[in-house]
DNA sequence: CCTCAGAATGAATGGTCGTTCATTCTTGAT
DNA sequence: ATCAAGAATGAACGACCATTCATTCTGAGG
């Protein structure tokens, strides 16, 4: 997944066609991806249904289960494309060699975390309504921390970097990487929650004035 | 609800009675939430059925559309009564008139909000399962953001108060409170989700450090 | 002690869900 | 043109869900 902004698209611009089609494997089961993605966005997790699932996808129920063993798996393995799809953004930009300049780099990441391809409402939706499972299902835990620890230990190194730079004292990046990262999950929940008191613009400028108090010298 | 932190019970510690108790409808309604707190946590929000909810109360599976005409409402109600508890208890602490140092007032609002009894996991876990769902469920937004706006609004006051008398300049209040309370929201997340690379302890470190960055002379 | 309003019960109901699999259809190789 | 491999279908099935309501039971007031 190199574009993780890429917008879950509507299936079949060729509406008329109802002719049977077969198409590779890996390819359904990311069109049964995308449409469970979309489903969990508009009805809730607990409501999404296999029918409701297939037909989104415009196929038929039986195949869920000829591509993803069971529901549970299917749900299972579109929290892991949504979880991967959003560290990898994120460490691309962190590993990137286009941007020297640690200030920009910043920018540049807290650009693609309240951007317009991860605050759509369907992706946080997806990444919440997991969230909310999570506490009763050890899978799901796994499936987050496992990609997310990678992506928090870059992070780190980033602040370390930034802060030997600007000789910050008294500054952990540790402790800073945690809070910057809290911060910014708390922010996607205030779009997702609380859309009429949050914009994506004053997020954006709340998630910056952290980085300022941190970082007075790399950030404008 | 004057106790916020109160633990979520179990039910009869006396067991050996399987006899059939009258009790005033008030009181079978909260045994109902309370119960169906715990299920939500231990099970999710996704697979708790009613079954469950009333067994786990130690009544019959009738009771729950007697005292609440639907498990929609049922749903509904244990989330206005967390939505409640949490916010009432943080109003307390900023209206209060006991501490006036607003320095210890600030320390006493970050306690709560991250102590015992706000970070229980049944609590969390109840928190976030809603908020996954907040998306496709407008009821649940307006619940949350019905109560989460006025705490949004004596949390901003504060913040003001402090600013003032720190004479912090170019602070605003507006977006300090939204930061602070994203990274809170942040922060419980992380409790919830990876408890193994986030204590409690350094959740509470996190967060007064992002205090003492915005309000270094009321911070220690 | 008796009464009865209404709290509590749980078997029964109707509906919906995930999953299966016999069958149909498509496609690329022969 | 023919065929085999296997992708796709959707009716059917069993399990389980929320909800109902006829019945039972309780306890305060008479």
């Amino acid at each position: 997944m190199s574009d993780a902004s890429a917008t879950v698209r509507e299936v079949s611009p060729d509406t008329r066609s109802k002719r049977r089609q077969i198409r590779p494997k890996a390819e359904r089961r990311q069109q049964l991806i995308d449409a469970t993605i979309r489903c969990i966005a508009q009805h809730g997790l607990s409501a999404v249904t296999m029918q409701m699932v297939t037909s989104e996808a415009g196929l038929s129920v039986g195949i869920a289960n000829l591509h993803f063993e069971s529901k549970d798996n299917l749900l299972k393995e579109t929290l892991r494309f949504v979880a991967e799809e959003y560290h990898s953004g994120q460490i691309e930009i962190m590993e990137g060699s286009e941007i020297t300049d640690l200030g920009a780099r910043l920018d540049a990441l807290l650009d693609f975390q309240l951007g317009r391809g991860v605050t759509q409402r369907q992706k946080m939706s997806v990444w919440f309504a997991y969230y909310g499972e999570a506490g009763a299902r050890p899978v799901y835990q796994k499936i987050v921390s496992t990609v997310d620890r990678l992506a928090a230990r870059k992070l780190e190194a980033l602040f370390a970097e930034i802060i030997r730079e600007g000789q910050y004292l008294d500054a952990d990046p540790h402790d800073l990487a945690t809070g910057y990262s809290a911060l910014i999950d708390g922010l996607h929940l205030g779009l997702l929650v609380t859309p009429r008191e949050l914009s994506k613009r004053r997020a954006r400028s709340v998630a910056r004035a952290f980085l300022r108090r941190a970082f007075p010298q790399h950030i404008v």
